[in-house]
DNA sequence: TTGTAGGCGTTATCAG
DNA sequence: CTGATAACGCCTACAA
């Protein structure tokens, strides 16, 4: 392994010259000394050891995206396809700015405490973070964290989010303008200052507008795996007092439909469906859905741009960035007017 | 941040003594030194300095996931909602463990070296690498590597697949006692030595075996992006003289269904449809795919295992796993006998 | 413009 | 049974 060391060695300058060469302090070495060491750097591959850097430095470059698992459950977040997107662009951003992404599911604050000192971790991602105790160990850190997807806050913290109120009223507006008045609201655990309740709420407040009295008995809360979804999809074909369904996330709408055609239920005919997300999966259920928009990608990217603002003290103006969700209108809800 | 020398401080002894009590060396300490240094350990909330570690001892418990980007492809592997599952389970095995996962895609043989010497990377897993450039480079190094659906080996890595010729000669097989014999295949580019190509040995094996003849232009390979894999379902949707399709991933046949049924094609009484891996997302579909199973949570499992075993020398039997599939009966293909 | 020296937290060697 | 001590590779005062 080539070392800082060798370098010097074969150069014929000391460890310090070529150190102050690696990180660019060029007003103090000479033009020629910088040549030869950049030279000798390539020719004898020298890459940096970052275990001893991170030591001597207190720094590791190391970007933990962390998933707080409920230990009830048994699956681990990246399974869940809408976040791996998201993943695969926070890994090609962070690359590309020089950090190196560490995946890390946790299930207790102290796990988390206790990953952040092993490795000296720089920031740190995480989503879906509640108003709980492990949102309070996030609070005593003092690294920059990037809190995607949730609705808590923090003066140590960014927040990277979408319009979840305006997604549910929109979508739920849509329904209502296409004629449905009974509409049933589909999603996981509505959890208070979460994701899905702000969406929640974005729905009851477009059914009070328009004087659409709401039926608690229209919300079903479930786990979003595939039997489960598409059992709920069952249940709903032999609802004859549901128009129309909004699921909060597409996967669970692709559920539903697939639930209401085993039943001999045609959508958007029989009853309608309208998701959130619009993954790729969207286009291919028949019909295709008519979902949310949001752009995972440019979260991701938006996501880690943050991260490294704070972590190179470029001053930030703004704490939170609210994603725009927009409707896409594919085929899977019927006017019914 | 607290220390081994905080904790031999606070105890009154050497850091040696406890470096020892930590490592359950237990044998050269007294019960009452050992108990009173874990009683401090935990009261101060010690945790290793991972990179101290990794710098003396030349092992970090660093796992890196290596995807390795053909340059012309802009999106990264972890976008592929099948990786991700794959991901998901390497990373609760591994930490399960005591390793830590990296996440990093390269796009050179260099890229990769650096990686590695940066962190002291223990170990590999690197999915879909062919007989080139970059599998040379991995041969060069002398650390346990475990390949994924890889049809290159070498006596310092292991590997860990598919029966994928019987995958891909189960599927063709089904169809033709179903009575088609005009079989489009349908898959990502065909590359020697690789998983894809392995299924376009089984497909052929069965048309020949059942003296159907062998048709070079039925076969379809292209990218698997959505927008790609509709418009070849619409493409299909012209060919009269094609009944069945064996499509080599289900986001293909999904993608490929889709464009039939969007092109007013009946799945499958117009035209049958087989997949290959069995995602979830094969039961969302209408029809539901019957498709050939593979399970990728297990990989992943037995892939950590594998890497594990090097790493501790655990004395290995075998250097390769090939998880069995089977053929899973839904409603996307019809007997036409 | 360049070099020396000390230390980051840990482990291993070797001596008590 | 326990403790010094050196070393891992790098960085940063400070000195020259």
């Amino acid at each position: 392994m080539t070392t800082i060391k060798d370098i010097a060695q074969a150069v014929g300058v000391s460890c310090t010259t070529v150190s102050n060469v690696i990180h660019g302090r060029a007003g103090r070495v000479s033009a020629e000394t910088i040549a030869l060491i950049n030279e000798t750097i390539d020719k004898l591959g020298y890459v940096p050891n970052m275990s001893a850097r991170s030591l001597v430095s207190s720094s590791s470059k190391v970007i933990g995206m962390i998933s707080h698992l409920a230990s009830n459950k048994k699956e681990s977040f990246v399974e869940d396809p809408f976040h791996s997107a998201f993943i695969g662009s926070l890994e090609r951003t962070l690359r590309e700015n020089g950090y190196y992404l560490m995946v890390r599911t946790v299930e207790t604050t102290s796990d988390l405490l206790a990953f952040l000192r092993n490795w000296n971790v720089d920031g740190l991602f995480c989503t879906g973070v509640f108003q709980d105790e492990f949102f309070d160990a996030l609070s005593g850190l003092n690294i920059p964290i990037v809190l995607i997807d949730s609705y808590v806050t923090h003066p140590n913290m960014c927040n990277v989010g979408l319009e979840d109120y305006k997604g549910g009223y929109t979508a739920t507006k849509y329904l209502i303008e296409k004629g449905h008045k009974n509409i049933a609201f589909a999603s996981p655990s509505i959890r208070e200052r979460g994701v899905v309740y702000e969406r929640f709420l974005g729905f009851k407040d477009a059914l009070a507008e328009a004087n659409v009295p709401f039926h608690p008995e229209f919300v079903f809360e479930q786990e979003l795996d595939v039997e489960t979804t598409i059992s709920l999809g069952k249940n709903l074909a032999n609802r004859t007092d549901i128009s129309a369904v909004f699921a909060t996330a597409d996967i669970l709408a692709a559920g539903i439909i697939s639930g209401l055609q085993q039943s001999g239920k045609k959508v958007p005919d029989d009853i309608s469906v309208i998701g959130f997300d619009d993954i790729n999966l969207c286009q291919l259920t028949f019909p295709q859905l008519t979902t949310i928009h949001q752009d995972a990608p440019l979260k991701g990217k938006l996501a880690v741009n943050f991260l490294i603002d704070q972590l190179e003290n470029t001053p930030i103006k703004e704490r939170e960035i609210i994603l725009p969700i927009h409707l896409v209108e594919r085929n899977s809800v019927k006017s019914i007017t």
